[in-house]
DNA sequence: CGACCCGTTGATACGTATCAATGACTGTGG
DNA sequence: CCACAGTCATTGATACGTATCAACGGGTCG
């Protein structure tokens, strides 16, 4: 193989110095208290990237294949139906896992798809050294864990937008979900960030028709909500976008104020059962 | 604390050593090649059982609780909306995690409530064996990723049935799924498995009125598809049946028919970009 | 300049929710 | 033993939310 172009070659290394890609590890470093060691896998991302065209796929689900991380741009992991239905099941935004990491050759699923030009880093070494068992690296098996809570998380919150939110609803939870990941990268400010997404993207990610899609974002901004304009989304109200979306806050810890307690007999029983 | 009634040590024995969880604990050996001393530790599993009552809370989330593993009946992982909307967000059946064992103290998320009577285990012996690190418990450790991996996928499952499936289509792949699990843990036979959820919570899983899934349920009898008697489940066409629902076998690998590529250009482009 | 993608808007159709009522069945207490 | 309330499945009538079809305008690109 020859060398890369040098232009791309210096593209790929400012995207992998980008501004979220170095947020990031510098807030894991802190938040996971890693050694000078495990810091050190981490900068190693940094060497492996590997550029991605829109709409090409970075990974087709069912094939094994090396562990990688994002480090610039959007991506979705999606499925599609045999008719041509498409249903997005997450977004993969910087510093998120491209493909599952828990098991190597796991089942034809999902796959990965660019949704702006995109760069990509070989995580192997990263999930090589979680695994091995070290105690040297049990901050990095911490931090993989996680991330996979976390990713666990979302989708129980896709599937709650799905299943019992309104259009409205699932829109302005969608909304304040890119937010709040997107400040975790420090690539949002408090009322801003960048969206660069078609309204037919938002559509198969809320399960709702594109035209819809858009009647109910002017909706948000003739509520005063918050606006969005080509690639950029500005929000007006973030309380009431909270509200709206019934938003459970994410870092804070959640005041048991309307726990997960129904109206019916709902006991909690400690030890209502035998032991044997 | 006094010993247990002896009728509850019985039952409780009896139930630890049910259909499901020999038959699951059988092919989990075998499926991951597992050291003798690997079983003794799932074997360990069937002494700390306890029992909970019917629509009593097992895991509520946010808490830091001991990892348990379901041996005998139906739960549910599920959220509820500020307003009392309920959305299931996946089943819990014999031989799956109670709660999330991925991160001991994940931030609030659903919870787990019991739809039958259930048993559960306590699981932290093999959390701990599978997470030591130990060369000759890796095998406890990829079934438990395997096991992460298979509930990833349910919940990619539901979003879609969610997101970009008829009520129909829901209510099928959904039955299928009941099938598939069931019948990998013993507890269903070719055509028939027991079922014994109501219609409401059948509404909350595929996000519909209870109204609408009688009427759903009740087309799929007069379709010829199934049949459905209080608390039973007989199947009477599976071809159709997976072909109406989009069906994605399980076990089988997948020939790559209809991947998931798209009518526009998608291309897949091993080597579109730089390398740094 | 035309071709195309994307956002926007209107008119209409369809799928599903909601409200209401009934019957079958179960457990409970007089 | 029977009245009673409660849960669950079922069905009809109607309302509402969202999809679909169609058309148009503004951008961008070749």
């Amino acid at each position: 193989m020859a060398v890369s172009p040098v232009l791309d070659r210096q593209s790929v290394t400012r995207a992998s110095r980008s501004v979220g890609f170095m947020a990031l590890l510098s807030r894991l470093s802190a938040q996971f208290r890693l050694s000078q060691d495990e810091v050190c896998v981490l900068d190693e991302l940094g060497r492996q990237t590997r550029a991605h065209g829109t709409r090409t796929e970075i990974w087709r689900g069912g094939r094994a294949s090396r562990p990688r991380i994002m480090v610039t741009g959007w991506a979705c992991r999606q499925r599609i139906l045999g008719d041509g239905r498409r249903q997005i099941i997450d977004f993969v935004l910087p510093g998120d896992a491209v493909s599952d990491w828990a098991q190597p050759g796991s089942r034809a699923d999902a796959s990965t798809m660019a949704l702006t030009e995109v760069v990509t880093a070989d995580a192997t070494a990263l999930v090589a050294a979680a695994t091995s068992g070290d105690r040297c690296h049990s901050g990095l098996a911490r931090l993989l864990r996680e991330m996979a809570a976390v990713e666990t998380n979302r989708l129980h919150n896709q599937i709650v937008r799905l299943g019992r939110q309104t259009a409205y609803e699932r829109m302005v939870h969608l909304m304040l979900e890119f937010h709040s990941r997107l400040q975790a990268v420090g690539l949002a400010s408090e009322d801003k960030f960048a969206m660069p997404l078609t309204q037919e993207t938002l559509a198969d990610s809320v399960g709702l028709s594109v035209v819809h899609v858009n009647r109910t974002l002017m909706q948000m901004r003739r509520d005063g909500l918050m606006h969005l304009g080509l690639g950029k989304v500005k929000i007006v109200d973030l309380d009431l976008m909270q509200a709206v979306a019934d938003w459970m806050p994410t870092d804070a810890e959640v005041s048991p104020t309307s726990s997960n307690v129904r109206r019916e007999s709902l006991r909690f029983d400690p030890g209502a059962g035998a032991t044997a």
